[in-house]
DNA sequence: CATATCATGTAAGAGGTTACATGATTAC
DNA sequence: GTAATCATGTAACCTCTTACATGATATG
């Protein structure tokens, strides 16, 4: 009889990192932001959280402390199979929450002025997105193809994002 | 001194369809469901919850209970003076989570075989999303050119993720 | 009269953010 | 020695989901 502990895609990936040898949870922040940090969010907070829930499951056994405190976990086999178990369970369906479409939608309430301000300052937050994303691009060519496909995938997104502001009426800009 | 209120974007969302007129939290759920819910997740218990708060708050108020104790709720001066901020605010950024991007991540580690069947599952799930949004774009056709704004995107989204599975190299997706 | 649908809500818990509190070590 | 950064964690609160509980009205 396992004991089946089921996961959150957050907890998933800092197990997911784990593979790689055991970090503290410090280390954990930053290897996540940097990996999956541009379509997956976490905070210190939730970390921490998680690591000491998942050390209680016995899914990481943390280790002793070391300078300042540092701590580092490591994966348990316990903690493989539940990855694994996730990782094969397939992505659950996104959850797609677009400020940016609510505003739209009340348009109407938006007098026409602002209503271009505000989408203009929108479109020009995605094209500095999508330069970064161009740009680490170029930095990880030849790498990891997981990440070049993931990073492909943003860029993809806001490309898309970009044309699809720049094919809206001017009755929705607000531009005459 | 105003009291502010601050709204979160579901919230506001509630105080938008009410400047139609009075509705009741069931009605609202359905409106909301059918005009942003393709974009903007909220449940049933979401909504009570939000126009209780919102009624303690001055920015709308309960009408009368009808037959089925439906009891509608009316926008307040307060009210539309709130959701006008919020709009005014602009869209806040958004929280980009896309669990597909997280299996993709940790690919390695998924047996080729069942990675391909994965994406390949993931992709007619977006594939049948993007024909439901066509099919929206037929009948929402010269009615309201926000929300024909808003399907453009989604459109736009899906087609660009199936573009992106479609080009995505052997060693990613597990096929030989 | 039985079933489906309409309609309200509460409870419990998971997940997520922000702010607070504390202290060690490194770099200047 | 002082400022920056490293490092851990807690507390409070908000948001969101799922399950539970209850009853009225319409449809067949």
């Amino acid at each position: 009889m396992t004991s089946e502990h089921v996961l959150n895609p957050t907890a998933a990936s800092l197990l997911g990192f784990l593979h790689d040898g055991p970090q503290t949870g410090w280390d954990l922040v930053a290897t996540a932001r940097l990996r999956i940090g541009d379509f997956w969010t976490l905070t210190r907070s939730q970390v921490y959280r998680e690591l000491a829930a998942m050390s209680d499951a016995g899914l990481v056994t943390a280790g002793e402390r070391g300078p300042r405190d540092r701590r580092p976990y490591a994966l348990t086999d316990a903690g493989r199979a539940a990855f694994e178990a996730w990782l094969d369970a397939g992505p659950g369906d996104e959850t797609i929450r677009v400020p940016l479409l609510l505003t739209l939608t009340f348009g109407r309430h938006l007098p026409a002025a602002r209503r271009a301000e505000v989408l203009a300052e929108h479109r020009d937050r995605r094209a500095q997105r999508l330069t970064r994303y161009r740009n680490l691009a170029e930095d990880l060519e030849g790498s990891d193809a997981f990440a070049e496909a993931a990073l492909a995938f943003g860029i993809a997104y806001e490309e898309a994002t970009l044309a699809w502001f720049d094919a809206l009426p001017p009755e929705v800009t607000g531009e005459r």
